[in-house]
RNA sequence: GGGCGGAUAGCUCAGAUGGGAGAGCGCAGCCCUUACAAGGCUGAGGUCACAGGUUCGAUACCUGUUCCGCCCACCA
C-alpha cells in the first residue's frame, strides 16, 4: 500500500537538492503566513544586514537561529512570519564607494551630491541581492514577499513621521556643542560609534611661563600638545598646595604667546602628572566642560580634516600629528619641554574607518533621550521584554541610566536627509539676513568671470548667480549656525512659513543609520499605515540578535515602539554569542581567520552546518567554531540516510501510518516509542527555552544512540526472520523514523524534505506538517523497564567479549543466572535479541544455573551472566578483569559505607536519597561477594 | 576605575532548582556482521583553576585569589 519505486542514492548529496527543495517550498508560497485569522501568530522581524554586504558567520548563526524559531513555530500551527529586509548602513556603504572613487582618484565632493549618490544607488543595485541569496542559501524561510530595506518609499515616509513628530514633541533639537568627529569619515559620530583603544602613547610635560615672572613656569602634563595652541586656561584643583597662591595669575601660552589664566577646579586630580591641567575647550570633552564653568573662550586650532587652523599660527596647514611633532622640536629647543613619560591610555577611534576621533565643536541634531529611555526601562523592568540569558539586562539598565542624548546626524549623503528647512531671507535679531550666516565651502572652486570662488556665506554666494543647487551639490561644507530659524516638513516646501521666501535651503546632513532600524519592528509592518499586518503581528514574538549591538539597535528599537506604537516591538530578546574562531580570535578580515559560511555550505551542505551552529549555541559563551564539528554532523547526516535507507527495504510491508502506543505487542515497539516521547519533549522544552544546543541534542541522541543503536538492531531480528510477523516493526520503524524527520525539520531542513518528499513519497512538504509534541505518544514504564534488562544484558556480554578480546567471529555460549521469576520471564521474552546483538551461538536463561567451571562472569542487579571461556582465551585475562572490577567495587563500597555510617547524613538528607544509597550499597555488597566467588573459583582453576 | 562572563577529558564544549561528572572529535584494542568503515563493539582518559566558608553532602551556593575574554568610564 506505501509502496513507491524509488532510486536512493548511496549517500546525501546537498548540492543535487538544496536549490531545488528551496524554490519549490518558494514557488508553494510555505515562507507566508498562513491567513487563516483562527491561528494564533507568531512574528520574528530580521536584523536587517546591509544591503551591500555579504554573509559572514554572525549572519549564519543568527539566521540559522531564526529560521529553526520560524519553521518550529509553523509547523506548531501558528501563522508563522518572518520579515526579511536589509539595512542601507550609512557609514559602511558610503566608505565603500568613497573608496572606489578613490581608485579612480577622485572623491565624492568633485562628483557632487547626486551623482554620488547615483553612483551608490548603483552600486547597492550591483550588489543588493547577494546577501539575500545567501541567506537563502542556508534556507531561511522568510516570507520575500515582504522583503524590506531601509530606505524604501515606505520606510522613509516612517522615518520622515518619526522625526516629524518628535521634532513638534520638542524631543529632536539643534544644538552647538563638541561631538566626535572623524576627520576621514568627514561626520559627527555618536558616542556609541566611537570605540575606545588601549593605546601606547606619551605624556609631554610642558613648562608654561609666568607673565609676571617669565622665569617662573607651570608645569602641564599633555598627550596631546598640538592642542596647546587652543589652550585658553590652566586648571589646577582648589585643594592643591603647591598652586594655591598662583590661581588667578596668568600665564604666557608658548609658541603663540597667548595670555591665560590659572584656574582652579575641583575636576583636577592633583596626583596626576604635575596637578594642573592646560584647558583646550575646542578638543577635549573635559576641558568644554571646566570652559563652561569658567566662562573661558573656545580656540579651535584643528578644523575638520584634522589639519590646523588659522589659529594655530605658524602651524596652520599642518595635519595634527605632524603638528606634534614640530610642536614637541619648537618646545624642545626653547627648553620648555621639561620631560616626556610613556603613558598608556585610552584613545577614541571611529568605529567604521578606526581613525583617531577627534573632539569638534559643531552644530548637530540631538533626541532628547531620556524619557524614551525611562520608558523602555520600565517595560523591561515589568518583564513585559525578557532578555535571554537574563544577565544581559543589567548591561542593558546601565547604559539607559546614564544615557546621554543622541545624536542623530551625520555629514554624510547616504542615508535619510534630514526634513528640515532654512530659510536664507530671514531676518536675524540683529537685522541680517539668516542666509548671511550660513557658511559655505566648495572642495574646489567655482569660477565665475575668471574668478576663483571657494566659498563664502550663502547670500553671497546667490549674489554671484550661483544656483541653490549648484551650492547644495558642490558644498563641501555648509554650516547654519544655531540660531537660525528653520522648520520640518513631510513635503519639500516651495515658501517659508516665515517669510513667504522662496530662498530655503534643506539641511545637508541624513540620520545617523540607527534612526531608521529603530523603527524596524513597526515601519516593516507597514507603520505609518494601519496596516493588517501591523494589527497581527506587531508587538513581535522574539528578537535574535547579538550583544554588540543592544544599544546600538535593541534599547533604540525599545524606545520607539514604546513612544510610537505604544507597545513593546518584541517580548523576548535573544541574545546569541559572538562566533569566533577555533583559536577563540575574533574574526577579522585583517587576521585572515574568517571563515566563509558559505564554504562550509559548499563542503558539508547547509544541515550540517547549520545543525553545527545550533548545537554551539549554548547561552552565555561565545562559540569557538570548528570545522572538525561541522564534520561530525554531516556524519550525523549520514547516519539518517542510512537509516533511511535499511527501512526503506521494508517500504511494501507497511500497512499503516500511524501506530497507537496501546495497540502495540512487542516491548521493544512500546520501548522505542516511550523514548520517541522522551525526546518530543525534551525537544521542544529546550526549543521554549532558547536552548538550541540542548534541543539539537536531544534528537542527535535518540536518533543515533536510541533508535539506530537499537531500535533498529532489535527489528533486524524481526525483519531477517521468515517466521516472525513483521507488520508491527515495520509500521514501527517508518512511524518513529518520521518523527524523528520533523522533529529535525527545524534545523535540517533540506535532508529531511528530501526524504520525506521525494523518497517516502508524501503528498504534502514537512515543513507544513504539524510537529510532533508531548502528548503525541505515550509512554510505558513497564517496556522501558523491560528494554533496561536485556540492554544490561547484551551490554555486559559484550562487554566482556570486548574485554577478553573474544573474536566477533567467535559465538559463545552464555548461561544467564536469573535472581527472580519475572527476570527470567523478561530475559526469555528477549532471548534471540540478546542471541542476535551479542552474537551469541547458545543461551540459556534460568534460575539455578549449574555454572561451568572456568567462566568469565558479569554480575548484574537481577542476574548473572556466565561465559566458558575454558579454552578460548586465557583465564589470566578473566582473572585481571574481575579483579579490576573488584578494585571498581570496593571503592564504591567504601564511598557509600563512609556516607551511610554518617548519623547527620542519615538524619538531614531527604528519605529518598538515603534510601536509595542504602539499595545501591546493598547491592553493592552483594555483587561483591558475587566476584569474590567467582574469583575463587578462577583461582582453582588456575593452579 | 567600575561592571560582566569564563576556567570541567588531549581538543571543542554540555552539565535548569546541591546527592561520586557527560557528548562530539581525538586516542587504544577488536571487527569490511545483509542501513551505514562518514560505520559497529569494547575501552583508556577528569584532586571539575586555587584557597577558605555554608551544608550530612559542593563541579554547582557564598567570600577571596590567580589567569583569560568582554563591556562601560572625562585621569589630562
Amino acid at each position: 500500500m506505501f509502496r513507491k519505486e524509488v532510486s536512493i542514492s548511496e549517500t546525501y548529496k546537498p548540492q543535487e537538492v538544496e536549490k531545488k527543495l528551496y524554490s519549490f517550498w518558494e514557488e508553494k508560497g510555505f515562507f507566508k503566513p498562513d491567513s487563516d485569522p483562527q491561528k494564533p501568530s507568531y512574528c520574528i522581524v530580521i536584523p536587517p544586514p546591509n544591503v551591500t554586504g555579504t554573509l559572514h558567520m554572525g549572519h549564519a548563526l543568527n539566521v540559522t537561529l531564526q529560521d529553526i524559531l520560524i519553521r518550529w513555530k509553523r509547523m506548531l500551527g501558528y501563522s508563522a512570519l518572518w520579515v526579511p529586509g536589509t539595512d542601507h548602513a550609512g557609514i559602511a556603504t558610503q566608505n565603500v564607494v568613497e573608496r572606489q572613487l578613490l581608485q579612480e582618484g577622485i572623491n565624492r565632493y568633485q562628483l557632487g551630491r547626486t551623482a554620488f549618490l547615483e553612483k551608490v544607488w548603483k552600486w547597492k543595485e550591483s550588489c543588493g541581492g547577494i546577501i539575500i541569496e545567501q541567506l537563502k542559501r542556508i534556507g531561511a524561510s522568510c516570507d520575500w514577499s515582504r522583503l524590506r530595506f531601509t530606505m524604501d518609499e515606505g520606510l522613509s515616509e516612517a522615518v520622515k513621521e518619526v522625526f516629524l513628530r518628535l521634532f513638534e514633541e520638542g524631543l529632536i533639537y539643534r544644538d552647538l556643542r563638541l561631538i566626535n568627529w572623524c576627520p576621514r569619515c568627514h561626520t559627527a559620530l555618536s558616542d556609541l560609534e566611537v570605540e575606545h583603544e588601549e593605546l601606547e602613547g606619551k605624556l609631554y610635560y610642558i613648562k608654561y611661563p609666568l607673565k609676571e615672572d617669565p622665569k617662573k613656569f607651570i608645569t602641564v602634563a599633555t598627550t596631546r600638545p598640538e592642542t596647546m595652541l587652543g589652550d585658553t586656561a590652566v586648571a589646577v584643583n582648589p585643594e592643591d598646595k603647591r598652586y594655591k597662591n598662583l590661581i588667578g595669575k596668568i600665564l604666557i601660552l608658548p609658541l603663540i604667546n597667548r595670555e591665560i589664566p590659572i584656574i582652579a577646579d575641583s575636576v583636577v586630580d592633583m596626583e596626576f602628572g604635575t596637578g594642573a591641567v592646560k584647558v583646550t575647550p575646542c578638543h577635549d570633552f573635559n576641558d568644554a566642560e571646566i570652559a563652561q564653568r569658567h566662562n573661558l573662550p573656545y580656540v579651535c586650532v584643528i578644523n575638520e580634516e584634522g589639519i590646523m587652523t588659522e589659529n594655530a599660527g605658524k602651524y596652520k596647514g599642518l595635519e595634527r600629528y605632524e603638528a606634534r611633532k614640530r610642536i614637541i622640536n619648537d618646545l624642545t629647543e626653547l627648553g620648555l619641554l621639561e620631560k616626556t613619560e610613556k603613558h598608556k591610555h585610552a584613545v577614541g577611534c571611529c568605529y567604521r574607518c578606526k581613525t583617531v576621533i577627534e573632539p569638534f565643536q559643531t552644530v548637530q541634531w540631538y533626541v532628547k533621550i531620556k524619557p524614551l529611555a525611562e520608558e523602555a526601562v520600565r517595560v523591561v523592568q515589568e518583564g513585559r521584554i525578557k532578555f535571554i540569558p537574563e544577565g544581559w539586562v543589567n548591561n542593558y539598565y546601565a547604559w539607559m541610566r546614564d544615557i546621554k542624548d543622541w545624536c542623530i546626524s551625520r555629514q554624510l549623503w547616504w542615508g535619510h536627509r534630514i526634513p528640515v528647512w532654512y530659510c536664507t531671507k530671514c531676518k536675524t535679531s540683529d537685522g541680517n539676513e539668516q542666509g548671511d550666516l550660513i557658511e559655505v565651502l566648495f572642495y574646489k572652486p567655482i569660477t565665475l568671470n575668471g574668478k576663483e570662488i571657494w566659498g563664502g556665506s550663502f547670500n553671497e554666494l546667490r549674489s554671484y548667480g550661483i544656483s541653490k543647487e549648484e551650492i547644495e551639490q558642490r558644498a563641501k561644507i555648509i554650516k547654519i549656525p544655531k540660531e537660525i530659524k528653520h522648520f520640518a516638513s513631510r513635503e519639500e516646501p516651495k515658501n517659508c512659513p516665515y517669510c513667504g521666501s522662496e530662498e530655503l535651503i534643506q539641511d545637508p546632513d541624513v540620520l545617523d543609520t540607527w534612526f531608521s532600524s529603530a523603527l524596524w519592528p513597526f515601519s516593516t509592518l507597514g507603520w505609518p499605515q494601519q496596516t493588517e499586518d501591523l494589527k497581527r503581528f506587531y508587538p513581535t514574538d522574539v528578537l535574535v540578535t547579538g550583544f554588540d549591538i543592544i544599544f546600538f539597535w535593541v534599547a533604540r528599537m525599545i524606545m520607539m515602539g514604546m513612544k510610537f506604537m505604544k507597545d513593546v516591538p518584541f517580548r523576548d530578546v535573544y541574545i546569541h554569542a559572538l562566533v569566533r574562531d577555533s583559536k577563540g580570535q575574533k574574526m577579522s578580515k585583517s587576521k585572515g581567520n574568517v571563515i566563509d559560511p558559505l564554504v562550509m555550505i559548499e563542503k558539508y551542505g547547509a544541515d550540517a552546518f547549520r545543525f553545527t551552529l545550533a548545537a554551539f549555541a549554548a547561552q552565555g559563551r561565545d562559540i569557538r567554531f570548528s570545522e572538525e564539528r561541522v564534520e561530525g554532523y554531516r556524519h550525523f547526516i549520514n547516519k539518517i540516510w542510512n537509516a533511511m535507507k535499511f527501512i526503506m527495504n521494508f517500504a511494501h510491508l507497511r500497512t499503516k501510518e500511524e501506530v497507537k502506543l496501546e495497540d502495540l505487542k512487542s516491548f521493544k515497539e512500546r520501548w522505542i516509542l516511550s523514548k520517541l516521547s522522551d525526546a518530543i519533549y525534551e525537544t521542544n522544552r529546550a526549543l521554549e527555552a532558547y536552548r538550541f544546543n540542548d534541543a539539537a541534542g536531544a534528537v542527535y541522541h535518540f536518533l543515533w544512540h536510541e533508535f539506530c543503536d537499537w531500535y533498529i538492531e532489535l527489528s533486524k531480528v524481526i525483519l531477517y526472520s521468515d517466521k516472525e510477523d513483521k507488520e508491527e516493526t515495520v509500521n514501527c520503524l517508518f512511524y518513529v523514523f518520521e518523527n524523528i524527520l520533523k522533529l529535525l525539520h527545524p534545523f535540517m531542513p533540506y535532508v529531511t524534505e528530501e526524504i520525506w518528499l521525494n523518497i517516502l513519497g508524501k503528498d504534502n512538504s514537512i515543513m507544513i506538517s504539524p510537529y510532533p509534541t508531548y502528548d503525541l505518544v505515550g509512554k510505558d514504564e513497564d517496556a522501558i523497564y523491560r528494554m533496561e534488562q536485556i540492554i544490561e544484558a547484551i551490554s555486559g556480554i559484550r562487554s566482556i567479549r570486548g574485554e577478553l578480546n573474544i573474536a566477533p567471529s567467535l559465538a559463545v555460549d552464555v548461561y544467564i543466572k536469573s535472581l527472580d521469576s519475572q527476570t527470567e520471564e523478561i530475559l526469555n521474552d528477549g532471548h534471540h535479541f540478546i542471541l542476535k546483538l551479542a552474537k551469541v551461538r547458545s543461551l540459556k536463561i534460568q534460575r539455578d544455573i549449574s555454572r561451568a567451571k572456568g567462566s568469565a562472569v558479569s554480575v548484574k542487579k537481577n542476574f548473572e551472566i556466565y561465559i566458558p571461556i575454558k579454552g578460548l582465551i586465557d583465564i589470566e585475562q578473566e582473572k585481571k578483569r574481575l579483579l579490576k572490577e573488584l578494585q571498581k567495587v570496593e571503592q564504591d563500597i567504601g564511598f557509600l559505607n563512609k556516607k551511610l555510617m554518617n548519623e547527620d547524613f542519615i538524619r538531614n538528607a531527604p528519605k529518598e536519597v538515603v534510601r536509595k544509597d542504602k539499595e545501591k550499597y546493598e547491592e553493592l555488597l552483594i555483587k561483591h561477594d558475587k566476584i569474590k566467588e567467582n574469583l575463587s573459583i578462577i583461582e582453582e582453576l588456575i593452579n
